[in-house]
RNA sequence: GCGGCUGUCGUCAAGCGGUUAAGACAAAGGACUGUGACUCCUUCAUACGUGGGUUCAAUUCCCAUCAGCCGCC
């Protein structure tokens, strides 16, 4: 077995999960919070400046690098490890996200996906064994198998359909799947906001035992409210031995509210889009950089913390770079974010050890939001 | 001093008789959740150098004046 998922202890108030995921690459200590390095990068930042923040496994994209500069290629360069120079973890997508994102240029068939490139308009076709052999020849320690990741809203029916022939990709992707000594394989679960399917959903999967289950189809502009709910009876379906993940997810609320529904890991873009797009999470919430107050704004973008950017530049020079276009910026900020967000979840681990999840809950609630959400 | 050209939003710049006076940049605010994203959205000139005149109507035509630029002495 590629990975071993061991459970440290659950907190007493939440009944979150505080666990440690063993990979061919090292041990991830979870709850966790992956950054996503789409093009084999975790933009503007170098894996040295990702492990002086302590992310301990990033994300990275079958569909993008399939395409550029094509999976062969990644393979000749001794996989995606030595390709980026990243001895730690990956983890990758297969793709399945890009064929719900990518809408016009896409058919879906049992068969599997043809669709047009994003970048020259040329045609190709993913099907899970294809999936296969690309997320094989990146050598990530986790693979995603090929799912559909339906859109909100969307009808019963649809999503029934929809998510009956995930399954049956994921019984391909797994019959294709050969390298399972170093590369464990998710079974990613779908339902959309439907609960009976949700279950379906799951029950097949489980079935099939895959090392570790992901939780799809949400965050795609459904309600927070309505996916808490759909995490409230998903996760206790899943094996309580397997590691949970739930896909896209990265606001710090949803994390936090994720992790007291079970859930293992999640990964999301938003730390270094908005970074680059001059928002910073901050421990007393949001920042917009270039917003006219931090003109002469000589503080650090948060007093609280103990990041590269934030220990040496304040919001003045941060609001400057940003609004000069200088790469620095996007730099500085995603450093901050994204070693906010790993260090938001360094605090969950540390407070489900401590069984006061809720606690900190609420208390980080009122610090980020400026309300009680009780 | 004499010719010529030009004067429209902070900047560049369309419009040349009846327009809600384009657009771009800047500025201000917002969004972004398995990255098609240094992207996207919103707001931003009762005002067309100034003063007269012609006209039903003038940013658009005429005169004067001021300012700038280019020539020539």
């Amino acid at each position: 077995m590629a990975i071993k998922y061991e459970l440290i202890k659950e907190c007493k108030q939440t009944g979150a999960r505080l666990g440690r995921l063993h990979t061919p690459h090292g041990i991830i200590e979870t709850p966790i919070f992956m950054p996503v390095g789409t093009q084999a990068t975790v933009k503007a930042m170098t894996p040295e400046e990702l492990k002086e923040m302590e992310a301990q496994i990033i994300l990275s994209n079958t569909y993008h690098l399939y395409l550029r500069p094509g999976h062969d290629l990644v393979k000749e360069a001794g996989g995606l490890h030595k390709f980026m120079n990243w001895d730690r973890p990956i983890l990758t997508d297969s793709g399945g996200f890009q064929v719900f994102s990518l809408g016009e240029l896409r058919k879906i068939t049992e068969e599997g996906v043809t669709f047009q490139s994003h970048i020259d308009g040329s045609k190709h076709f993913l099907s899970p064994e294809k999936v296969m052999e690309i997320e094989n020849a990146l050598g990530a320690d986790i693979i995603m198998a090929f799912d559909e990741c339906a859109p909100y809203p969307a009808d019963h029916d649809y999503v029934k359909k929809s998510l009956e022939r995930t399954t049956r990709w994921a019984v391909r992707c797994k019959d294709a799947h050969t390298n399972t000594e170093n590369q464990a394989l998710f079974g990613i679960v779908q339902g959309g906001m439907y609960k009976d399917l949700r279950e379906q959903s799951a029950k097949e999967l489980i079935a099939l035992d895959f090392p570790g289950y992901s939780i799809g189809g949400l965050s795609v502009g459904e309600p927070k409210e309505l996916m808490y709910e759909v995490l409230d009876y998903t996760a206790p379906l899943l094996p309580k031995d397997k590691p949970r993940y739930l896909m896209g997810v990265g606001s710090p609320d949803a994390l936090i509210e994720g992790v007291i529904r079970g859930i293992d890991m999640f990964d999301c873009v938003l730390p270094t889009r908005i970074a680059r797009n001059g928002t910073a999470m901050t421990s007393v919430g949001k920042i917009v950089i270039k917003n006219a107050k931090f003109t002469r704004d000589f503080s650090p973008l948060d007093p609280n913390c103990s990041c590269y950017c934030c220990k040496n530049y304040t919001k003045a020079y941060l609001r400057h770079l940003y609004k000069a276009d200088e790469i620095l910026s996007s730099r500085l900020m995603s450093t901050h974010n994204l070693h906010f967000l790993i260090d938001l979840m360094k605090q969950v681990r540390q407070a489900i050890m401590e069984d006061r999840l809720l606690d900190f809950r609420n208390e980080f609630f009122e610090r980020y939001y400026g309300i009680s959400h009780l």
